[in-house]
DNA sequence: CGAACGATTGACCGGCATCAAACTCGGTGG
DNA sequence: CCACCGAGTTTGATGCCGGTCAATCGTTCG
């Protein structure tokens, strides 16, 4: 079968793309850069379009310590983001979809303290900050001068980014500290579903874009839990799996699983 | 455009402490509503100053639901907030000490999604959102007119308020996750400890302004772990606590706590 | 083919939640 | 003044979820 990536990735032109602006881009309407004030239809900056690049898997988008300069949009592919903390240990802070942003978190000290990874090959744009300036600002990157309106929306976009994020991070605390194993792994499923679905893919059937240590360090499990996991939902009839290949049976299920109206115990055990 | 002298008119018609403006508020360094470049050097509204309220232990700033439409800096006083789940479990998310911002979380929805309440009678300032708005608007609050430096400024503390609680929920997560029950523990008298140095008060005695069962509900921990992790601290004299006073006294013994060179084992277990 | 890596499955055990009981302290009323 | 109560806290006993260790299997690649 076609791997569901295929589409966009045909469709995602490479570097500089004068027959590709804005207006075609798959990712425009969740894209804070793509304004639809303007009359052309696409954002640009002096030097014509908003940069793109492609990143083959387990290559760097950015890395800790670089300058804070810009944020990224995803137009194809699937990256990872990790921090590496004072004793070496790897945290995944999260999974970014063709069509979301990334990397803003390096905002206050204007410098990146996490890593961005592409887990294949990926294509994504570079929005520089000072397209959310309030005013035209000159920072070696690009001159911006929008128009009032034009700005308000664009600032907008950006404390919407961020109040995402937070809202996100809300979520993976309540998480880490309220549920167990089993109900975490039941909200990732439908959190990975659903955002598969905004993507542009099918949220029934889909690859994983991330490999089981990624997933069990970014749930904080062992990756033996996940194994189990996976085979108990399928067990379950709640999902079908073969490798990375995953799809949604019962949805339903998960959901109450994810609702858990006991606290942590077996909810479900003797379905299969 | 309003003057000064204009606005003591205004606060002497209106009962406000004509003594009391930003300039002599204990916070105003903390508080991004505090303006230095103006002339007179305080925030001000159409109608004079901005907003202050009293709030009894016990008693609401605002619960979910309501309109979100402000920033609230505590001027003095301790505050927690929580959120209530489709299960009606509680969680509590922060606690908020003197000179720190809450309340922003709302701002994606237009409405608050969670309840910050009063731990013991504290006083408070209310700041429109309007006043972080690009140009002068009129929402039914305040009308504001800043000049382009004045709200640039006012513009980047907004977006440090929102970068500052995304890095501390990032560390709660990397908390709840990687850290075993003592680990967190002490991190948490740490924050604490800090936050309260940066408040004014001593950070090596003072008073925990929350009951251990707020402890336990924000670190997701047993109150009786939380209860137990206090004796042990007491024994290997690294504090010394009484119902809710505490002193630190041994603050290097609390960071290599944290600093956990191995994953979850019994770091000085055995000092008492 | 063999090495390396990822994934699965089983056995074991430890940290922390849970249950249960005792204790402290402040408030209330007889 | 003491008895009583209830909320908050402490301490002990027990059990279980999920981490750790270890062996096996399947897949990929040099």
């Amino acid at each position: 079968m076609t791997r569901p990536s295929d589409n966009i990735v045909m469709l995602a032109q490479r570097g500089y793309a004068s027959s590709n602006p804005c207006t075609d881009c798959l990712q425009r309407f969740r894209c804070p850069a793509f304004d639809r004030f303007s009359t052309d239809g696409w954002a640009q900056d002096e030097s014509g379009l908003l940069p793109r690049k492609t990143v083959r898997a387990g290559h760097t988008v950015f890395s800790p310590g670089e300058k804070f300069s810009a944020l990224y949009m995803v137009r194809s592919g699937f990256f990872k983001s990790y921090s590496i903390d004072t004793n070496g240990d790897i945290q995944v802070t999260g999974f970014h979809f063709p069509g979301e942003l990334f990397g803003i978190e390096g905002i206050d000290t204007g410098f990146h303290d996490n890593t961005v990874e592409a887990l294949e090959t990926g294509n994504f744009c570079r929005i520089p900050l000072a397209f959310f300036e309030p005013s035209g600002r000159l920072d070696g990157d690009v001159r911006l001068s929008p128009s009032e309106e034009t700005h308000r929306c664009r600032y907008q976009s950006l404390i919407k980014v961020m109040a995402g994020i937070i809202a996100r991070d809300r979520t993976m605390v309540f998480s880490l500290g309220k549920m167990c194993a089993k109900r975490r792994f039941a909200a990732f499923l439908l959190d990975i579903s659903d955002r598969m679905q905004n993507s542009g893919f099918c949220g029934d059937e889909f690859r994983l874009c991330m490999s089981r240590i990624d997933m069990s360090n970014y749930l904080c499990l062992a990756i033996e839990t996940i194994s189990r996991l996976f085979t108990q939902f399928h067990a379950m009839d709640i999902i079908d799996i073969d490798r990375r290949n995953i799809r949604v049976l019962n949805r339903t299920a998960l959901h109450s699983i994810v609702a858990g109206d006991n606290s942590d115990q077996t909810l479900l055990e003797k379905v299969s």
